[in-house]
DNA sequence: TGCATAGTTGCACTATTACGCAACAAATGT
DNA sequence: ACATTTGTTGCGTAATAGTGCAACTATGCA
C-alpha cells in the first residue's frame, strides 16, 4: 500500500508532473541543468524532485561526464503504464510551454549532448568561491 | 494543473485508496457508518476523508435519511477512467480483508438498507449528550 | 595539483496535511 | 417539543513536505 500513496505522492506536485510531461514529449535524454532552464527551477530543488521520481521508479538516470541525463523507465508494469497513459491526457498552458522551451533548449545541445551548465544565472547553485567573490 | 496535483494527492493516502477500493468492489453504494466500521477508523475521519474525495469528483454522495450513501461518479472522463483503470491493479493484504469486513458488514443491511449506525463502539462520533453521561 | 563546473545534500524555515476532540447541524422518532 | 442518532466541521496539535541557502562531492581541464 505504501508503494502506491508514495506513488501518488510522488505526482501530486506541479514541478514534477512538468518534468515528466517532458520527458514523456521528448525523444532524448534531458539532464539536470535543461531542466533547471527550461522550468525555471532552481538546479537544487530540481534535483531533490528528480530524486523523488526516481526513487518511486518512474525516472531512471544516467551520468556522462559531470552531466546526469533523466529518462522515463520503460517499465513492464501494468499500473504504471496506465499511469503514464493518464499522464499524457493532462493539458494545460503551462505544459504548452514548456514544450516550447524544451524545444529551444535541446537546440543548444552540441553532437546531442549538453555541453553548457545553466544559462539561467540566477537559477544555479553557487559554489563556495563565487559566494566569497561576490 | 492545480486540477491534477489535487487529484494525485486526493489519491495519495492509505485511508482514500480504501475507500476507493471498496466502492471499486461493491455493487452497491456504501454509507458513512459503514466505511467507520469496515476500515475501523473513526466516522468523522471517514468524512473528512470522503468530502476530500468528493472534491475531486472522484465520488458523488446520495443523502437518504440520516445516512448518507457514496459511490464512485460515473464519469465519461478519459484520465478519471484511466486512474480508475490503475486503482484497479493494485492489491494488498490489507485490501483482501477489506473486502472481507464489506461483506459482513453488507449482510447487516435490512431490505438493502443501512438502518444500523456504527457499530464499533469506540469509533462513533461522541455527541454532547453521550459525553456528558460519561 | 589546483580550479572551475555540474550536481547533491543537510539544515532551518515555512506551508500543508492528517488526526483527535468537542461542538454542531440535520433528520427521525416518541 | 425533546431526545436520539447520523454525519459534519472548526480548532489545536503533530507529522510531513517543499523551499532556499550554503556546504559538499565529483568530474574534467589547465
Amino acid at each position: 500500500m505504501k508503494n502506491f500513496t508514495d506513488f501518488f505522492k510522488a505526482l501530486s506536485d506541479e514541478t514534477r508532473l512538468r518534468i515528466l510531461h517532458l520527458l514523456r514529449n521528448s525523444t532524448v535524454e534531458i539532464c539536470v541543468c535543461e531542466f533547471t532552464d527550461i522550468l525555471e527551477i532552481p538546479t537544487y530543488n530540481i534535483s531533490k524532485h528528480l530524486k523523488i521520481l526516481k526513487n518511486t521508479g518512474l525516472l531512471s538516470e544516467r551520468k556522462e561526464g559531470r552531466w546526469v541525463y533523466f529518462k522515463l523507465t520503460d517499465t513492464q508494469d501494468k499500473f504504471t503504464q496506465l499511469i503514464f497513459n493518464a499522464l499524457q491526457e493532462i493539458s494545460s498552458l503551462q505544459l504548452e510551454k514548456d514544450l516550447v522551451a524544451l524545444k529551444k533548449r535541446l537546440d543548444l545541445r552540441m553532437k546531442g549532448k549538453c555541453l553548457l551548465g545553466v544559462q539561467k544565472e540566477h537559477l544555479k547553485t553557487k559554489n563556495k568561491e563565487t559566494i566569497s567573490k561576490s
